[in-house]
DNA sequence: TGTACATCAGTGAACGCGCGTTCACTGATGTAC
DNA sequence: TGTACATCAGTGAACGCGCGTTCACTGATGTAC
């Protein structure tokens, strides 16, 4: 039956809401169709209502994986304003990090799998890695005084490889270890 | 019709090295049986004489897939015996590495998939990832004249994650840009 | 060394299943008058 | 404002397909005597 143009619209959203957390903890190729508008509500005849196909929906909702994962900084900064860098370090290179794939760093949920997927998918990821490189500059700068782009770009690689690497082996001492180095690392980059 | 034992044993092999090569291009869910054992001039059918399920063979093929990046690194220093951690860095930080999936790093190629198997597969990463983690250690020795093994784990999170940053976007010269920064990040890591 | 038989790696068809996608249909929403 | 009709978001069944796994069969290999 049909339903109102704001209920689709709000229907439309929670597909994507939906679908950012589940291709996190399952992967593109993990989860289907079926069970992904089971999980907004809806059945997945509606599916081809709103979206042009499963990699049309895999871009949507990288895109917005990414901008939940901007959100997350900036709460975290604004817990904490005296020292944001810390802030944002504290719960990225933390164990409950390492756990929580469905609600954490797309980067590294589904980097492997994004890499071998198209333009799109790959555009939202961009997109998202620049916003984040930006909020990362400018926590920089504060600490430092001075821009920098490059140190940026090393800050997020070393904290995107630590928490993949910690969730890849089956240690918890081993994934400690990973975090606790990267923090060091990181901490050490920003200030010099 | 039966195949003699060495036949089989080399079959075997094979079937793991083309495993730990396509798992790394396409991902474990990316590739079926049928084309794997057909890129090991085999059938289907002979699959289950040799493995126990699909999840067995991605563990004996990311065991392997880990092992022959070690041989890698272990070429690159032998060319270059001054200088091995610029030896490596110079090869794992390249464009050319960005691009080939297939015989790049495992981490990078099945890092986020691995993260979603059991514990076999993760067996198999963790093991690889400890060698990696030795021989960077020796480098860093060798350079800086202490040992370190959290300066080893940051290196190999900020190479990991640079390479799977760069893969992720599709603008060339941000992902050039990603292990530009990670060298630079990488070689002040190892004097400090 | 030669013969008879058991073993088993590999073949190719078949199994049930879930996938992404399509489609005829429903009925409330939105539009035209 | 009220009525008549067109629109279209959502339903649920169906499509063809490829998946991982199983199985009866083949025939060269390996073993026993």
């Amino acid at each position: 039956m049909r339903v109102s143009r704001v209920q689709a619209a709000e229907n439309r959203e929670t597909v994507i809401n939906v679908a950012s957390r589940l291709f996190r903890e399952r992967g593109f190729d993990g989860i289907g169709l079926k069970d992904l508008m089971k999980g907004a509500g809806l059945t997945q005849g509606a599916f081809y209502k709103q979206f042009a196909s499963k990699e049309d929906l895999a871009a949507q909702a990288s895109r917005r994986a990414m901008e939940s994962a901007t959100l997350r900084w900036s709460d975290a900064t604004a817990a904490n304003p005296e020292d944001p860098l810390g802030a944002v370090i504290a719960f990225y290179l933390s164990m409950d990090h390492r756990g929580e794939k469905m609600d954490g760093c797309p980067i590294v949920a589904l980097g492997s799998d994004a890499a071998r997927q198209g333009t799109d998918v790959k555009a939202s990821f961009e997109a998202g890695i620049k916003e984040h490189l930006e909020i990362l500059g400018r926590f920089i700068a504060e600490t430092n005084g001075e821009e920098s782009e490059g140190k940026a770009m090393a800050i997020l690689s070393t904290m995107v490889g630590a928490v993949l690497l910690s969730r890849v082996v089956n240690d918890p001492d081993l994934a400690q270890a990973f975090l606790d180095a990267a923090t060091d690392q990181v901490r050490e980059a920003a200030v010099a």
